[in-house]
RNA sequence: GGUCCCAUCGUCUAGCGGUCUAGGAUAACGGCCUCUCACGCCGUAGACACGGGUUCGAGUCCCGUUGGGACCA
């Protein structure tokens, strides 16, 4: 049988769809879907509809409608038509059911919830399929109006060809896939109460919305058939399908909200620091890749490059890293994340950058204004370290205001380990705050010569100012820091230091928020 | 239970019969750089699930086993 394919909806426009049911927030599988739709209707220039699977009336709030709107928009995936809702079309799933059966391709299905598990659980001891045996399809016109008067409820089962055919069809992904008719069973379209079927209901929306890729998650592979039945009976065309492979966790079960929390929640990503896109790159990652196994791609390369071929068969393990110390989540999306949060021009992460100093209270409406300038020096001289956009609320504290925690660590190591530094910190604040120039040249001669002076190495006075500083082991060279400190609250930290010898554990446990390193180098010296 | 799908380093993957003594990324480890850390650079370790075929030749094709996933309830 020759179907109605692709070649005739060669000229048409591509038209995909991205149909999540609304469970609170936008899953991270969901949102490698979205983007494999997105980036599918980008290329071909094809338009891209949002449509909110919303029949489960309990769980589809106006709140959590509102969180896959949030997040799909916070990833930057625009949709061209939507929201539309499936719960406004199911008088029109349920005429679709109608005209199936006034067409023949469905009947009405007497046959009761009990008999019905009985028979399956017969058919589960002879260890044999289950399917549905048809009973109904084979009651005369009399017998159903007679049960019909009786008031009896009834299912809606589709009509699958009987005899030796197939489904066959090519999934962009899977290739071939073929499922025997007789492996089909007549399966229901309307349940007894009226309420129509997801697989009727979601088929019938994508002929309305004129769909022409179905592109979704692999688990709904094994009813692509059964859509594919509906499609015939219902006399519309075939879209094609492409379905993506899974995403697992590292014991290769599907992730899931029960099982991992919030990390499932792109919002979970948002609120811990990641850049949108760099979170769309990984994702694009997840699953799909390129012959040269290219990594980072701006917006218009991924673009450029997606294509289905390059669509993992495999399902794919998201490393959520639930109770390592180390990363909180896929060290791969790290790893992108900073490296978009080092190499993106400053003023792209300065809104990021902004809304985690407001939300730590630590924004200075000057950034914008008047002190701008200092601001993105500031930004681009500390990003190269930071894996998060909270980090510069946290690690980066110390540059933005004046009330910040030291590292108990660094500061044990490199300030109170040396006796002499409680009094050589504030005798080089007072040779600072002299300086006729306070530049990168007189501060590295000045702090070189002090150490000479001293008979230590400059290290230890280089890093016990870091330390003092910013509060951090680690960070950017010295002069650096004092430069975009300023000479006055340099000049302040470093006299303060006596205090420290004197009070040390207070001016640890002054911490306005646990500041801890999502991947610290840890070492201490081997 | 039935049906469908899948199977390369810890993880994401390249590989579409010979150029694979299996490449890249990330993570790990070592080194270089250096005032610390990061970046960067250099290097080390790490995989074709197993068994049969087909072929002159198989990670690559076929079959089975095992394992995993999905769907149907």
């Amino acid at each position: 049988m020759q179907e109605r394919t692709h070649n005739e909806m060669k000229e048409k426009q591509v038209i995909v769809r991205f149909a999540p049911s609304p469970t609170g927030y936008l899953h991270v599988g969901g949102a490698r879907t979205a983007v494999f739709n997105w980036l599918f209707a980008q290329k071909m220039n094809g338009k891209f509809i949002l449509r909110i699977e919303d029949t489960d009336v309990e769980r589809s709030t106006d709140a959590s409608i509102q969180g896959i709107l949030e997040g799909l928009t916070w990833l930057g995936i625009t949709w061209d038509e939507g929201p539309y809702y499936q719960s406004h079309f199911i008088e029109e799933h349920k005429r679709a059911a109608q005209k199936l059966l006034e067409s023949g391709h469905a009947y009405k299905c007497f046959c009761t919830r009990e008999e019905l598990e009985r028979k399956r659980e017969e058919a589960m001891g002879r260890r044999t399929s289950v399917l549905y045996d048809g009973t109904c399809r084979r009651l005369s016109p009399e017998e159903i109006a007679r049960k019909e008067a009786q008031g009896l409820p009834y299912t809606i089962r589709l009509k699958v060809p009987r005899g030796e055919g197939a489904v066959r069809f090519e999934d962009l992904v899977y290739g071939s896939i073929e499922k025997k008719y007789r492996d089909i069973e007549d399966f229901v379209i309307v349940r007894s109460n009226g309420q129509p079927l997801y697989v009727l209901g979601n088929a019938v929306d994508d002929i309305r919305d004129g769909i022409t890729h179905v592109i979704r998650g692999q688990d709904h592979l094994a009813n692509t058939p059964k859509q594919i039945l509906i499609y015939r009976a219902l006399g519309a065309p075939i879209p094609r399908f492409a379905h993506m492979s899974l995403t697992l966790d590292s014991k290769k079960a599907k992730i899931s909200k029960r099982r991992h929390g919030e990390r499932v929640s792109v919002n979970f990503y948002k609120e811990h620091g990641f850049l949108p896109w760099a979170f769309v790159n990984f994702l694009a990652l997840l699953g799909w890749s390129t012959p040269d196994s290219k990594q980072i791609f701006t917006r218009e390369e991924l673009i450029e490059a997606f294509s289905f071929e390059g669509v993992s068969k495999s399902n794919s393990v998201f490393d959520l890293r639930q109770d390592d110390p180390k990363f909180f989540t896929d060290p791969k999306a790290v790893s992108i994340n900073a490296h978009y949060l080092r190499t993106m021009p400053v003023e792209e992460i300065e809104p990021y950058v902004r809304r985690e100093l407001e939300r730590a209270g630590l924004w200075d409406p000057a950034y914008e204004g008047p002190r701008r300038e200092w601001f993105l020096r500031t930004v681009e001289l500390i990003r190269a370290r930071y894996h998060f956009t909270t980090d510069f609320a946290t690690l980066g504290r110390a540059y933005f205001s004046d009330d910040y925690p030291l590292d108990p660590k660094p500061l044990k190591k490199n300030l109170l380990k040396h006796e002499g530094l409680k009094t050589w910190m504030p005798e080089l604040a007072a040779e600072l705050e002299a300086l006729e120039v306070f530049d990168e040249q007189s501060l590295e001669t000045t702090i070189r010569s002090r150490a000479q002076v001293l008979g230590i190495k400059a290290g230890v006075l280089i890093n016990a100012m870091r330390t003092v500083l910013t509060g951090q082991a680690a960070g950017p060279g010295i002069f650096d820091i004092l430069l975009t400190l300023g000479r006055q609250r340099v000049v302040e930290r470093l006299r303060k230091v006596p205090t420290l010898f004197e009070h040390p554990e207070e001016a640890a446990n002054d911490q306005q928020a646990p500041v801890e390193r999502t991947k610290p180098k840890a070492h201490t010296s081997h």
